[in-house]
DNA sequence: TTGTAAGCGTTATCAC
DNA sequence: GTGATAACGCTTACAA
């Protein structure tokens, strides 16, 4: 591997002047600058990264911590932070974690290490105070999506579930439905709330009751969904006219308990999911979209403007969804 | 930020004894650990990466070169990948190409400026005499997933392709049915050309003549499975009793132009798919299981075992796939 | 077992 | 505009 000592003696340069070009630091005559970079080529050398970040303190690298990736979700979101990193001329550090310790672990040896000037993540996991310690200051950091309590102590970038839940029942709405059961996710789960307080907007702002809808708490997965769903089902409650599941792999899960029973989407019963995942596409499913390569897009820029910015109050970016309808709530009737 | 030198002062002990018990290299007395360690901890001392890297010439981090993400394949791959790193302490760099351009860009930037100790790739762009020229031997590199030509030039992980295919085949033939469509994917795609082979081989195991089966090519994609199978439809030709797509898009797309005409499936048509994403789970279809998450996991043991390994033979893995039965050949007759 | 000291390959601050 | 030279924070022979 040639080094900057080879550039150096075939050109008889300084590592000053050298280094120069290769970084467009300060100005360098047209010549030099010709011979350097011809030089270089000639050796083919590439400059060694380890070095560039000892003398000069940045790694050109953002970290990226996410839980366990097992779906599509998380893809798109990596999608639009290597986009935004790419623009930025930025490598990116990824690690995914298990539990809570692995993700303490990987914070700290991103964080503490030097191997990354800032970092986004996506938390499920630690508190805010948590995380807070073991970055201690070394690196900005980006939040994905709110923790219940991530408020105003780090940047954060979400998505506007509020009114994507709204959307949601006034499409239902227009359809001449009120009557509406909504499968939410866990009542502790920050999105689950948000979208659920988002429905009760939707309600009131139509000046409609909102006892009308009735609740139905599951899990955020496909099991959950077909489970609770037959549950309600075999209840013998009232049958409502549609569904709305705070995710597609409930609404999914949902369709499948009706399916076991006979009965059929849209005909009997219309389904509106949320975040407009593949799954949705495929299964001709109305959901809500959420546009995951914009946040991770949105979140690498912040994180990246912020390696330079010494003190900064944190931020909270809301990016807006918006419904895609699909069969699921074609009404004929 | 603590360094090195903060905890020799901090202990009285040189950077060589200090060093020893960070790296657990030589033997150091249990006693004198333990200060290092006290003192390491009341510091918060982290050691930095980029020192580490400069004096010890190893990054320990693994480079991940992917094609841009779009669909739930790759993730699971990375997940492979991931559990592999992780075992071996290492970290990954990731990076995804849009292009050729942007591909070549990226070997060389995570190999020839020492930020990685060896390479896990997917290429689905470059010849590998380029990919050798560009990597020019600074680390090892693994290809995920055969190309054309990949032969004897690299450490390839792939899966079985053939057997896969043949399983498929012998499938539907236990079902009593010869007359099947192959839908496949492009006729210089590597897996489509293996997967063929794979089908008829089945044929031939079987004593049946390969003749009886239609092929059909297409794109790999939902779109591509439902434009084929719609011209193919209204071309007037003869039905076959089941359809054996490349790849689960395909088969989605089949499904839907079946569907379109009237057709449903399992009843007028069995339909197996290949690649087993969640999509035919959730989908119902019967696919040919490809283990992602072995083959990333694979592909990394091995490229942690080339960086210390100066000179070896490519070798070529190649994973096991097997079927997984669900609705879509439920055969009632 | 522990210490000394020479790098590792850059960047950056000075002078010139 | 260009050149010395001192960091940057660690690893690792080689000595002791």
């Amino acid at each position: 591997m040639a080094t900057l000592y080879d550039v150096c003696k075939k050109t008889g340069l300084s590592t000053a002047t050298v280094s120069r070009v290769i970084n467009e630091s300060t100005a360098v005559t047209e010549k030099t600058r010709k011979i350097v970079l011809d030089a270089m080529k000639e050796l083919d050398y590439h400059p060694n990264q380890a070095a560039r970040m000892l003398a000069g303190k940045k790694s050109d690298t953002i970290g990226v911590i996410f839980p366990e990736i097992d779906n599509g979700f998380y893809v798109q979101v990596l999608r639009g932070i290597d986009n935004a990193a790419k623009e930025a001329n930025l490598h990116l550090l990824t690690a995914f974690y298990h539990d809570k310790t692995g993700l303490k672990h990987t914070i700290q040896s991103l964080a503490a290490r030097g191997r990354t000037d800032s970092i986004v993540m996506i938390n499920n996991d630690l508190s805010d105070r948590q995380v807070k310690t073991l970055v201690n200051n070394a690196v900005p950091i980006v939040m994905i999506g709110h923790s219940a309590e991530t408020s105003a102590s780090f940047d954060v970038v979400g998505i506007d579930n509020t009114n994507g839940a709204a959307a949601a029942i006034t499409h239902l709405f227009k359809k001449g439905i009120s009557d509406i059961l909504l499968l939410t996710g866990p009542s502790d789960n920050f999105d689950s709330t948000q979208r659920l307080n988002g429905a009760k907007m939707a309600y009131e702002d139509a000046g409609k009751d909102f006892s009308e809808a009735t609740i139905l708490e599951s899990f955020f997965t496909y099991e959950g969904g077909i489970q609770h769903m037959t549950e309600f089902l075999d209840s013998g409650s009232p049958l409502p006219q549609a569904i709305f599941a705070f995710n597609d792999r409930m609404a999914l899960g949902a369709i499948e308990a009706l399916k076991a029973k006979g009965k059929t989407v849209p005909e009997d019963m219309l389904v509106v999911g949320f975040d407009d995942t593949e799954l949705a596409l495929y299964a001709g499913l109305t959901s809500i979209h959420v546009p995951m390569q914009d946040i991770g897009y949105e979140a690498t820029n912040l994180a990246i403007r912020r390696i330079d910015q010494k003190k900064y109050n944190p931020s909270t970016i809301t990016v807006t969804t918006s419904l895609t309808e699909r069969k699921s709530t074609e009404k004929s009737a």
